[in-house]
DNA sequence: ACAAAAGTGTTTAGTGTACACCCATGA
DNA sequence: TCATGGGTGTACACTAAACACTTTTGT
């Protein structure tokens, strides 16, 4: 095996979460002090990524970069656009930061979006100094051409929950039907009438009623849970009609 | 500019095209005849492609790949997924063949399809002895990991045609109700009722009736010939429901 | 006149949407 | 008893799906 890292291939990866207030970003601090006072001193936020390994699969870095930053595994990652533009470092500090870091000026990167389950994650790793959680509509400024990688992953994801079961990714294995309504409207920044929802969310056979409850917080009543089943979404999905969007 | 190319990364193209008994692949020969007797012969097919350019953006070698491919340029494309695990150069012939051509033997490839217009392409370059069409149901023996790559690429058309008007970019800009069902039912493989059809895409906004009409082939009678209007199609997109797949 | 694709209507079932109040429980 | 999220029903509009024959034109 050979674990050295090709110079000029990365993976970014772009890690989603559903937090109390809506879909979140994990984000790493990257701070770089100069010797020099005419160079700048970065201080901003980037994605987690590594190189690329020589004799791995390109998504074994990417779990390995999920790994680290997150601490867990098995979350559900997609692959969605590589970027590579040779424009894509502009600034003065993306480039002192490459050469601070032996890296090649053209780094193609092959950007992953994962989905941590909100139950699933560990809160020792929420806001540190060098890691940070952002909501989606709030993030701060980014090193590189992060930020459009960022937007573009929440632009796939969104599309293809539209048509995917990718929701439940977001949510704990067993979930109330308003945290799966909070999902869809955090997710879409809609409001949905709540009487609706239920009717349709309870009529799909792949979302399963189970005989438990759970007081969520601030509720005084307890809440019925769910769960999704893949099986049953699987054997019941029908082909239904795919012409013309909208 | 330095328009040497990086030697571990390269674009693969797949062109999908509407032909008159649906959807085709364009493929290129890959012949190599060996000297010795012990080595195979290569003589099969893969998807056009070349590497990437060390200072221009990654789509310029896919735009370039297109147009030496089918002789055109401005057509749909969409870069879908990107594929090099080490594993992917499996077999002996492939091993040779980038030995021929001085490659290194883990190569990225940063996979585009493109959707060519049925009326836009150029007959002189369908079926030649290094150039071929495919039905998608019907692929030949192919190199690499290309039929993998082809199939991802035929899913992803699928899944996006699904909720956005790709379809149009597989017709002439100005075509009949019958050539778009065709498109449909080529594309997911269906029947569908041609009055129930009719109703529905005339009732789109975005579907625009022209006074022109032209006769089909075989056909006696004119059909009625219309367009598609992206600006329409923008203006009038409602967020229908998003909530849970099917 | 015949062959071939173009074009047309109705009925029924199901789904989406708008809308406002009571329920169960813990504090 | 009060505050909080949990949970419920009806009416209307629209869309999807099933189904078979007539029209127009070129040969």
């Amino acid at each position: 095996m050979d674990f050295r890292s090709i110079s000029n291939i990365s993976v970014d990866c772009v890690i989603f979460s559903l937090g109390s207030d809506g879909i979140s970003v994990f984000l790493k601090k990257r701070i770089l002090h100069m010797f020099s006072d005419k160079l700048p001193s970065i201080d901003d936020w980037i994605l987690p990524g590594q190189n690329v390994l020589k004799s791995m699969p390109i998504e074994y870095s990417a779990d390995q970069v999920f790994k680290e930053s997150v601490g867990l595994e098995n979350s559900y990652k997609k692959q969605f656009t590589t970027f590579g533009n040779p424009d894509r470092i502009k600034s003065k500090k993306d480039e002192l930061w490459l050469k601070s870091k032996g890296s090649e000026a053209r780094i193609i990167s092959i950007a992953y979006y994962f989905l941590l389950p909100k139950n699933r994650l560990d809160e020792s790793i929420f806001n540190t100094a060098s890691n940070g959680w952002f909501h989606i509509d709030n993030l701060p400024e980014l090193g590189f051409d992060h930020r459009e990688i960022i937007e573009k992953a929440f632009q796939e994801l969104k599309n293809k929950a539209f048509s995917q079961p990718l929701i439940f990714e977001l949510l704990p294995s067993k979930f109330t039907l308003n945290e799966l309504q909070f999902a869809y409207e955090s997710l879409y920044g809609l409001t949905i009438d709540n009487r609706n929802f239920r009717k349709k969310v309870i009529n799909k056979p792949y979302i399963i009623s189970l005989e438990e409850k759970r007081i969520m917080e601030n509720a005084k009543k307890p809440a019925k849970v769910f769960m999704f089943s893949m099986d049953v979404y699987n054997q019941t999905k029908n082909k239904k009609s795919v012409i013309l969007p909208q």
